[in-house]
DNA sequence: CCTTCTAGGCAAGAGCCCTGACTAGAATGG
DNA sequence: CCATTCTAGTCAGGGCTCTTGCCTAGAAGG
């Protein structure tokens, strides 16, 4: 809305943005490709590329272009610095930890996956967290033994299983909701292995993240029903995450349960006998052993407030019992007084975990333009 | 996210348009002042005003600085030129069509009241469009008889108290909702009258947006309690209208309804006989006498979806029972499982048509300014 | 060995913005 | 009444950035 100034450095700004962009997508480019892949002129991208190296974000890589591809002079290929960093990816879940580093490229580094024991106590998921953050940091090294002058990532993007609250990053228990993984600081864990910002947020709404990378649609929302209960809003292009970070929480929306009786979505669980003994977490072999209308129900209250509240062009459902169950929900919807399609979700693998990862990439690059 | 091409015609654009935004705030100015009010240097900002004023975007009003103001030399004041354009602002009620023209500097350069009588027919509800629009048209041409070109306004932001399309603009009926003007289609009927976009939302959204401009929140919900029913998402700072602009037409969603059973919203106040006769509006005397708590407690539902769905710092609550009504809200909703700060509208006068007319001048400065 | 072709550099030029000095012109004040 | 003071606006100079067009270096092809 508010214009920068006007000023020559302004426009030079723009022109090394540009170049960087195009070292993020081809990752090694000579001074004539980056000329025609951004549109700026030979002169003013030889400009920028001198800038940039004197600057430390681009190096010469020593490698000229190879003579088997046309019989002019050849060219140096430059690339990012190494030191212009990476960035750290994060997932928290029951069954254990991963994380991984990428670098501006996008490439994954290294991995490390942590498991935990079941049931998990929240010293030991902060622990799994620790251990793989620290090893996956080791790793890293290991596999790029250059000058690299800052081993810890720049940046964290952490998923986790439950809720979390926007402005402090931290795991919060709702009451009567289902929560498993406990009280825990993924971001006091991972301060002193971060040498920049820890972003956390609840695993649906990365996986939402994940699904608009593939899905062109602006406004959609994704209910995953799997042990916990959640739901992400995407509206006008970006996932919604609310004052606290807590939309789509939805342990607690009022729906149809059995009888036609008002009840919280999460209470229908528990009248039907079908969360955990000792815990809050809901039963999914149970659940899909009996398939029980009245879940069917009760997740068609959810779609239809959802409809009624934010008006997706599409529901998209996930989870290890929502995507058994498809069927069955996107024929109680047909039903409803707004119908809307629902679809099963397209990112299978590790959605949370790729949403994450995606938006650990952007602001990693987002911090190297300067941004 | 895109930044543009570097460009030194984008540096100019800049210029020119921060010139332009600052004769928007104060009408009058000296290229002297221009320059201290900008912070662009006075040989640019000169500059710039000899390029709008070719443009045909700025004139000498002849005006000098008075004598009184100090020694020095007197200056010329510029304004915007007077073709730079108006914009339209319209209201659509059961009551009538309220219909105003502002130019780019925010004043209301006329204004055209026109009432429909009950019940209102959609016919009746187009041709009394039609009316205030021409009456406002003329009327602004009477007010200023300068060498004005170009008599339609430059874009429409309208309001109507229905639920509206957001891609045709057209107003919807949904099923056994409250549907109050009827399916008129106010983008044809401004067609000819406009030159220039025409924006139909409905009146509850753009009485979020009159919230939002004196509100310093970032997300709320705004529920709007009289003969509809109707409710506005703010998320992230901007309203959020869902894909068909559906978004918060509350009227299906599932709440507790007398005796604890589930049931549509709209359906609770049927049950309690509180509707008009041979009307899908409810009827607000018959409420405000009764104040049944039935209602409270449904009205309190939607309160709580919203809150686990979209997460709002705050609930404002407003219409003609909602807020007379607003203390028992606050003490239902203190009751939740997740209890929300609920409190009364702050725009009390004309909201919704508060909101469309500071949209309305907001889109006729982005189209003078040429974005 | 000459031709062909491409990466990169150089030179010239145009445009935009800035600083600092200058001019025009009105009010102030002795 | 005239010198002083003060301000709006312009001018000159300089620094940058971007662009086009031309030139050079250097490798492959014939």
């Amino acid at each position: 809305m508010e214009p920068a100034k006007p000023s020559q450095e302004l426009l030079r700004s723009i022109t090394d943005e540009h170049v960087l962009r195009a070292l993020f997508r081809h990752r090694l480019l000579t001074r004539a490709e980056l000329s025609t892949e951004t549109g700026i002129s030979k002169p003013t991208a030889g400009e920028s590329v001198r800038r940039l190296t004197e600057a430390g974000l681009v190096v010469d890589t020593g490698q000229r272009t190879p003579g088997g591809r046309g019989r002019g002079r050849v060219g140096s290929y430059y690339a990012l610095a190494p030191d212009v960093g990476t960035a750290l990816a994060v997932s928290i879940a029951p069954e254990g930890v991963v994380a991984e580093c990428v670098d501006a490229y996008g490439s994954v580094l290294a991995r490390a996956d942590e498991p935990i024991g079941r049931p998990a106590r929240p010293e030991d998921v902060s622990a799994a967290l620790a251990l793989a953050v620290d090893t996956v940091t080791a790793l890293t090294l290991a596999v790029d033994v250059g000058l690299k002058l800052e081993a810890r990532p720049r940046i964290a993007v952490v998923s986790a299983a439950d809720p979390v609250d926007r402005h402090s990053g931290r795991l919060l228990q709702l009451p009567d909701a289902p929560f498993l993984l406990g009280e825990i600081d993924p971001v006091t864990v991972l301060a002193r292995r971060v040498d920049g910002p820890v972003i956390v947020d609840n695993d649906v709404n990365w996986a939402a993240e994940a699904e608009r990378a593939v899905t062109p649609l602006d406004d959609f929302a994704y209910v995953y029903l799997d042990e916990g209960l959640g739901c992400a809003i995407v509206s006008d292009g970006e996932v919604r995450r609310g004052h606290r970070g807590l939309a789509g929480e939805v342990a607690h929306l009022i729906t149809t349960g059995p009888e036609g009786r008002a009840m919280p979505l999460i209470e229908v669980f528990g009248a039907l006998g079908l969360r955990r003994p000792h815990s809050t977490a809901i039963d999914v072999g149970l659940l899909l052993e009996r398939r029980p209308p009245e879940v069917v129900t009760a997740v068609g209250g959810l779609i239809a407030a959802l409809t009624t509240l934010i008006d997706p062009e599409l529901v998209i459902v996930g989870g290890r019992w929502g995507t058994p169950l498809i069927d069955d929900l996107a024929a109680e919807t047909a039903r409803l007084a707004r119908p809307v399609p629902v679809r099963a979700a397209a990112v299978e693998d590790e959605p949370s975990f790729a949403g994450a990862r995606a938006d650990a990439l952007f602001r990693l690059r987002e911090l190297i333009v300067g941004r």
